[in-house]
Parts: C-alpha cells; structure tokens; sequence
DNA sequence: ACCGTGGTTAGCTTTC
DNA sequence: GAAAGCTAACCACGGT
C-alpha cells in the first residue's frame, strides 16, 4: 500500500499522532474514529432500510406510496410536537411553571 | 481603486459582453440580471418580515411564540398536502383517475 | 386564564380567535397573517429564482457558476456601499455638505 | 371531519388495518413498522455523532475541520476499495484464484 | 458582546 | 437526465 495514505497526516507510519500533535493529536484521532464508527452504522442502517423498500416491493407495494406514509406519518409526529411546544410557550407567558 | 471589482467582469461600460463571450455572454448576464433582481426582492420581503415581528413585539406578542405558532401552522398544510398526495397515490393504485 | 387559547390554531373555520383572546387575539391574527402572506411571496421569489437556474442550465450553464458569481457581485456591491459610506463620513467631517 | 386524517392510523390502538387491507394491511403496517424503526435509530446514530462533533468542539478542535479529515479518510477508503476490486478482477482475469 | 441555536441555502445522492 | 430527498455549511436571531 503505497498512496492511499493521504489524510493520516502523520504521513509516517499509524499511531503516530504523538510526535506531531502530541497529546491532541491523539484526541483528534479518538473523535475521528468514533466518528467514524457510528458512520458506518448509520450508512449500514440506510442500507437496510433500503433493502426493506426492495422487499415490499417484490411483495407488491409501491415504494412510493409506503415512502409517502412514513412522511406523513412523520409530518404528523412533528405536529404534535409543535403544539406541545407551543403550549409551553403559552404556560411560560401566563407564569404556569 | 485596487480590487474592488473582481467581479464586475465587462470592466467597462454597460452592455460589455460581447466581446468577451459573444451572445453566450450577453445570455448569462441576462440570468444574473434576473436573478440579482429577483433576490432583491426576496431580501425586501425577509426585511418586511422582520419588521412585523418587531411591531409585534412592540404590541406586546413574543416574537418567539408567534414563530411557533407560524411554524405549527405551516406544518399543518404540510400534513395536509401529504395527505392529498398519499390519496392521489391511492386512486392511482386501484385505478381510478 | 384570558387568552390561553390566544392562538387556537385557525386550523378551523375563519374569525375563531375573537370569542376566545378578544381584541389581542384579533391582532395576533392579523400578524400571523401578515407573515403568512410575506413569506408565500418570499417562497414563490425563491421558487422563480430557482426556475432561473433551470433555465440557465437548460441553455448550458452551470447553475454551480452562476451562483459563485452572483454571490462575488454580491460582495462587490457591498464593498462599494461600504466605500460610499465611508466617503459620506469623511465628507460630513470636514464639513462637506 | 374536515381535517385530513386520511393516514394517521396508528394515532389510535394497534391492529386498526386488518379490517381494511386485510392480510395485506398487516404485511404493509410490518414493512411501515420496520423501517420507521430503522430510520429511528438511524436517527438516534445521527445525534451521536452531532454530539461528538460537540466534545471535540469543546476541547478546541473545529468541527469544520474534522469533517474535512473525515471527507477525505472516506473517499481514501473508497480509492483503497476500488483498488482491491481491480486487483481481483486481474487476478480472475489471469486465472489466478 | 458573545455563544448557542434554529432556520435557510447549496451541493450530493438517489430515484424515476 | 430531470426531480426530489438528504445532508452539510452558512447566517441571523435570541439568550446570557
């Protein structure tokens, strides 16, 4: 493996974060990795989700149509929290709590 | 003057395009026209906007609220026009239309 | 206790708030009505402006350009009011005008 | 009702499609049911990593920044990736393996 | 006066 | 290849 070692600025070999940045350059990489990490479970939950839609449909389902009621049933649950934030607002403006 | 006007290419006069980019010239410069225009107008409205929260607020509402109350109601056609959609969806589905 | 109910979300029929938060709520609604119609325009502006990139694209230009130039004019015609303002501050303190 | 409820079922008790879609419905309501569940946690995932994003702000790194290292290690990751693809075909395509 | 937060906009990806 | 949905950068507002 020769170049495709591009943003491990260390440019030396791993681990070397030490002799750059010293002790933050090892937080930096610890924030990378983590990142990192939940990343690749988020994109692997996309993933499944996807496959879902492609087991509805060869089960029949449009997946334009279930897409469309997850949004709505989406819209609907912001509704009910706009409200109730709204309703704080009201209770804060009369001195309820 | 030094580099205040990097952008405004023809230099010269007005009209200038012609010799730099031909009619392709005079065409961009005719949809920067209309969108400088355009995004003029959307900038006065945001003001426009502003200002009615400010008397608001000077009437004794909380801007904060009103917001709320503005958001609640947009989510509310929101849901609404999903819900349109979604039936379109369903008339599509069983043929009807 | 008077005006709980300020907004009773119109999502009902017209002229809702009067019964409930009397005149305040009355001008409540005449503000949220106000904003509603300036933000429908400034939306149908963002919505014109965005069917000029259409256009442009449509006749070969890349809607990414256009908008890295209109925002350098942008800029520029700051610079240029900043300038003036600034020679109006030097003109009213030497007595100019 | 004026209000368009049209499919906000689940706002009441389970099981509230078998009487309409039948079999059908509860196959439907299973794919709904899974992936709002996945798009939940992918959501839950999508906070995490705004919060860690968050700690390293708070310890002095810009957030702007790691999300460069991070865009960068990504499409490294894919270059290595794409490599060892080319390197398989070759190998099939020399009879190796 | 600054920071944090929420809203807006642009660029990317994916879908049709 | 056009259109939409998703995500990330930017900006302006309110709070402290």
């Amino acid at each position: 493996m020769s170049d495709t070692n591009v943003a491990s600025f260390p440019a030396g070999s791993e681990d070397e974060t030490s002799d750059v940045g010293g002790v933050a350059g090892k937080r930096l990489k610890s924030f990378i990795d983590r990142i990192e990490r939940l990343e690749e479970e988020k994109a692997a939950l996309a993933e499944d989700i996807k496959e879902v839609y492609g087991e509805a449909k060869a089960t029949g389902f449009e997946p334009k149509t279930i897409r469309q009621i997850v949004k709505l049933r989406k819209v609907d649950l912001e509704k009910r929290r706009e409200a109730d934030e709204l309703l704080e607002l009201y209770k804060a403006a009369i001195g309820m709590e």
